[in-house]
DNA sequence: GGTTTTTCGTGGGGCACCGTACAGACCACG
DNA sequence: CGTGGTCTGTACGGTGCCCCACGAAAAACC
């Protein structure tokens, strides 16, 4: 309910669980950029020049089948990271990474990344879990996708997208969603005027606000805690 | 269209991989299993005590939503392992994993499989490099299972269960089909049935022969050939 | 201030698949 | 040889979403 703009220093939660001496060091070598909406940071199976720890904003990660149809399979903000290949020894991007929600993020160029995971036992630990952490939420979406309905998978994606805006407002419209849960854009009008029906968000002109984020999370489909479980669970 | 019943050694392709020293030393703790259908290794969210590097047969991960719908999310033969979570560092299963076609794997103990994994540069690179092929074949998953018709996600199925297999023969009932599917099982034995008309496959009580592979393909929809490719551009 | 662009609402016909149900065919077992 | 269980074929009404299309309203541009 409270919108949160207390602008607490930017942070990435990720980097805030390793010891001082290893974020110093980490950090030492990155550079604060700005991620505008739409801004491309990766394509798929292109090579991978730079890792980034968000502090605000998200990324979307996207799959695209031959083509024509498009589909997010994937949320990071300040949990995360993008370039979780390099945890893997691999410099190839699995799928298109692009702005969603602009914000701020660490930007360690891609070699001098390699070396602090040489370097550093907890960087090297803490990462691979999150990349378990993404793997066990994937498999969950194969299945979400598959059989929640588009208001739920919708109900799901505005919380995980307000959890990471750190705000009940933040910016999409029906076109871009459309492609995000991967259904028609009047599909997403009918999903989303039924939330709004209910008093849970207020829209226009794609700027939305969650206002009754316990009435979505009953909406949503029950992947959005699940998701949060398994991060708390494997991360702690 | 060969049979491959040539019961050449059975060898697991990631172990296969791996420097002779480094490959024996991890023999050298592991004991060969038989594998028998509906065996469960994993169960998601329980520990992992042994991870598997399949020779033979084929293995299911199956994501549950809820306790009702089932849907498998992955299928592991002697291209790859059980265990991947080890990898990272995590002792978890992140989904369930039963036996699907019965088989042959090498079972070694998840502490001693971590002894070795610090000892062997080799078989990390490689096992990390195998974890990022899953990560891109689950975001393809996605996908697939959004926008792909049932006919052509059975027939990707079929060709994935062939090639693991080895053979052209296999069993799955419609019953189970459905459920790997994530539909109903008479909608199996519509799909199932339309591919048996234009002759591909020929199936009678759960005993499945492949009859045109190449058909088949042409039938799948491309997610079949992606997978292929990312294995084949990842691991080399 | 008028025109273009973006965003959103809505409608009709169609398709893939669902839930359920029933019946025939084949196999195993006593 | 009959009986029961397993596996498969099929049918019917219903639903969620598709494709296509048009219209309205708000914002952006000149």
């Amino acid at each position: 309910m409270t919108t949160a703009r207390g602008k607490t220093a930017a942070t990435n939660r990720l980097l805030a669980r390793l010891p001082d001496p290893d974020r110093r060091r980490l950090l030492g070598k990155s550079i604060a950029v700005q991620l505008s909406a739409t801004d491309v940071l990766y394509e798929r199976g292109k090579r991978i020049r730079e890792v980034y720890f968000p502090t605000g904003g998200s990324i979307s990660l996207i799959a695209t089948l031959h083509g024509h149809d498009k589909l997010q399979v994937g949320l990071v903000g300040d949990e995360g990271m993008l370039g979780t290949s390099l945890v893997l020894g691999v410099a190839i991007a699995p799928s298109l990474a692009l702005v969603q929600d602009c914000g701020t993020a660490w930007q360690i160029d891609a070699a001098a990344f390699r070396e602090e995971l040489e370097c550093s036992v907890a960087l090297r630990s803490c990462l691979q879990r999150y990349v378990h952490v993404v793997m066990c939420q994937s498999a969950q979406t194969v299945a979400c996708t598959r059989f929640h309905v588009v208001e739920a998978r919708l109900a799901r994606w505005l919380l995980m997208t307000r959890d990471r805006a750190h705000s009940d407002h933040f910016h999409s419209t029906h076109e871009s969603l459309a492609s995000i849960l991967g259904v028609r854009r009047a599909g997403v009008t009918h999903a989303a005027g039924s939330l709004q029906h209910q008093q849970l968000i207020r829209y226009s002109r794609g700027d939305i606000t969650v206002l009754d984020h316990h009435g979505l999370e009953a909406c949503a489909c029950a992947c959005y805690v699940a998701n949060q479980d398994t991060y708390a669970r494997v991360m702690n």
